[in-house]
RNA sequence: GGCCCCGUAGUUCAAUGGAUAGAAUAGAAGUUUCCUAAACUUUAGAUCCAGGUUCGAUUCCUGGCGGGGCUACCA
């Protein structure tokens, strides 16, 4: 149980006690931190009850103050300004609470929910690899699973993977005209950036065919209907559909590379799936659902054949669920898939990643599966972010301004070597110790110049920016974090001592303003966590852990540890510091990011 | 046209309807015989416009202006 919660349920008690005859409104009690330039830990505001007592904020004030002294043994004082009720709590509370956690390893972790989760994310086309925008959702899907698990939900990380359709043709196409049987091992070329090779000339020879075209006098929409290489990568379609041997063998090879390059990548991420779906695999589940739906009235079909589900009612549109020719659309196979997934897991809910141009997508989606009445209805969850947009405006795969997924991590962790060196702080580390740091602090940036941003908001990726290693940057919490463990190997003691070493400790002098700072902030954890959770919204605990980091360098500065006024202190700031290590990896190792521990 | 989202320091981001709107960065000025200066301290700088609701509005409502997305028998 948090303070707050603790200090909203005094208060209740309180007014309860004091005004029996009314009833105050449980969401009227709001609690904060209080600001810096007053005295007192958390507030109380007054405000709302003034009316409903019918009483001026210093009456009341006192009141409830009295009682929280007097009815608690952690409320030490109060004080009132301005229908502002300032309570100032005992530094033995938080002697207390840092004694008994700083070496709680599972300190922030939540109850079980008995809940399972799924979380679908990444979800990538085979014909291209991945690039910026994939990094954001990746990143966040990664994130937000840790998030949920700690919260203490069974998490399933899936990925659809969309392997079929008219672009994935337009590689094969292009590969077979052009690349004379070169594969990633003839060519040393990475599998999906190799696909992504020939998706881009199949690009350029449709465009150089369009012109030849209509420098031959035809239009240009024509053209653009008539092109050979469409016609063949159409025919491709076709007969993958109908599973013609060779076109499925060559499918088959091209996505093997595909997953084979995007492992290698997953894989220096960091991040990870228990669960693979393939659109190939699931694009004939969902015409079975049209079919009942149909049976059911749910869907209805028009004359040419086509099937229709009417959202009217909702202030939707009707929407298309099959073609005439009785083809799946996008949304058939989403349909498919959300049962199957239900079915195959056990879901109590399912969160999917995806982009917010697909808003209107996704609540179709969960609109239609409520109207067919299937239980998987609702536990969708669309977590539905901004795109990533360059100063210069949106990414554009035909102006290739696309930032690539591969390009970026090598650069992020050029950058961190870089800087490293130019600091000077390579000494006392091994060739093997030094790449490994590079990684961690290149792609620790990357993913948290990704993860900071609330999610639904679009965010402007800049490439100056992004590789600073200053300010809200995870190198600024990782560099705290190396601190602390520079400190702590110096006096012997482990990151996260077994033992409690510090069972004799007494709090007899005053807590300083900035050993009191770190543990306010240390106690507030558990419910960022939750927050975060409850709003899926890991740029939360981004801001949290920058904060805490902050409050330790300040505090660094002006206590010393090692050489503390006496043994008390030390004590209590040793307590402080190992536990603002933890509550660090704890909160970063959550969204997948690593803390070294020399840098 | 219809529907949805977004406008906060020069820039990138914060702020369950609560106190004098916080950070970071860029700018100015400082700090190292002492546990890592990738740090710390000080300083200047912002709520698109106009109404409304409220004790109190960056936040909620209405109307403008500006930006983005969706509105396919594409995915």
């Amino acid at each position: 149980m948090s303070l707050v919660t603790d200090i909203k349920a005094l208060a209740k008690e309180a007014l309860g006690n004091l005004y029996p005859d009314v009833e105050i409104p449980g969401s009227s009690v709001t609690v904060n931190q209080t600001k810096p330039e007053f005295t007192g830990d958390y507030t109380l505001v007054l405000f709302p009850f003034l009316k409903l007592l019918r009483t001026k904020p210093d009456v009341i004030g006192k009141a409830i103050g009295e009682y929280m002294v007097n009815n608690s043994d952690w409320v030490a004082s109060y004080d009132i300004v301005a229908g502002f009720l300032n309570l100032t709590i005992h530094d033995s509370y938080w002697a207390s609470f840092v004694t008994s956690q700083y070496n709680n390893t599972t300190y922030g972790q939540g109850v079980p929910t008995d809940k399972t989760v799924m979380v679908e994310y990444s979800s990538p086309n085979t014909n291209k690899p991945l690039h910026f925008g994939h990094l954001r959702n990746i990143f966040l899907g990664y994130a937000m699973s840790g998030v949920l698990e700690v919260t203490g939900n069974k998490v399933v990380k899936a990925n659809l993977i969309n392997d079929r359709g008219i672009h994935i043709c337009k590689s094969m196409v292009a590969w077979q005209r052009y690349a004379n049987g070169a594969t990633p091992e003839s060519t040393g070329i990475k599998g999906d950036h190799l696909v992504g090779d020939y998706y881009v000339k199949y690009n350029d020879e449709f465009k150089k065919e369009v012109a030849q075209m209509v420098a031959d006098g035809m239009e240009q929409e024509t053209a653009e209907k008539e092109a050979p290489i469409l016609k063949e990568a159409k025919v491709m379609l076709i007969d993958w559909e109908a599973g013609k041997e060779d076109v499925v063998e060559l499918w088959k090879t091209m996505n093997g590379w595909v997953y084979a390059g995007f492992d290698v990548s997953y894989k220096r991420m960091g991040v990870n799936f228990d669960k693979m779906y393939y659109e190939s695999d699931t694009y004939l589940l969902g015409k079975e659902v049209v079919q009942q739906g149909l049976e059911k009235g749910v869907f209805f079909k028009k004359e040419d054949g086509s099937i229709w589900i009417d959202l009217e009612s909702e202030g939707l549109d009707q929407k298309i669920v099959q073609r005439a020719d009785g083809t799946a659309v996008y949304i058939t196979q989403d349909i498919g898939t959300a049962i199957k997934k239900y079915e195959e897991c056990n879901l109590d809910k399912s969160v999917y990643v995806i982009g917010d141009e697909q808003n209107y997508h996704m609540q179709v989606l969960k609109l239609i599966l409520q109207k067919f009445g299937h239980p998987c209805a609702e536990g969708i969850y669309h977590l539905s972010y901004g795109m990533v947009e360059l100063p210069t405006g949106k990414m554009k795969s035909r102006e290739g301004t696309v930032v690539d997924a591969d390009d970026m991590m090598d650069e992020m962790i050029a950058i961190a070597k870089q800087q490293t060196e130019e600091a000077g702080k390579t000494e006392g580390f091994t060739e093997e110790e030094l790449t490994t740091l590079y990684e961690t602090i290149g792609l620790g940036a990357l993913k948290f110049y990704l993860l900071r941003v609330d999610p639904k908001k679009k965010m402007i990726f800049d490439p100056k920016e992004s590789i600073d290693l200053h300010g809200f940057t995870a190198a600024f919490i990782q560099y705290a974090h190396a601190r602390i463990c520079s400190i702590l190997r110096k006096e012997g003691i482990e990151k996260m001592p077994k033992d409690n070493l510090f069972a004799d400790f007494k709090l007899s002098e005053q807590i300083s303003p900035a050993e009191k700072m770190l543990a306010v902030t240390l106690e507030q954890y558990p419910d960022i966590m939750q927050n975060a959770a409850d709003e899926y919204n890991p740029s939360l605990l981004c801001n949290y852990t920058f904060q805490l980091a902050q409050q330790f360098n300040s505090f660094y500065d002006v206590h010393s540890i090692s050489k503390a006024e006496n043994d008390e202190k030390k004590q209590l700031r040793l307590m402080l510091i190992i536990m603002t290590a933890q509550v660090m990896r704890h909160a970063m190792g959550t969204m997948g990011i690593n803390l070294p521990e020399k840098m």
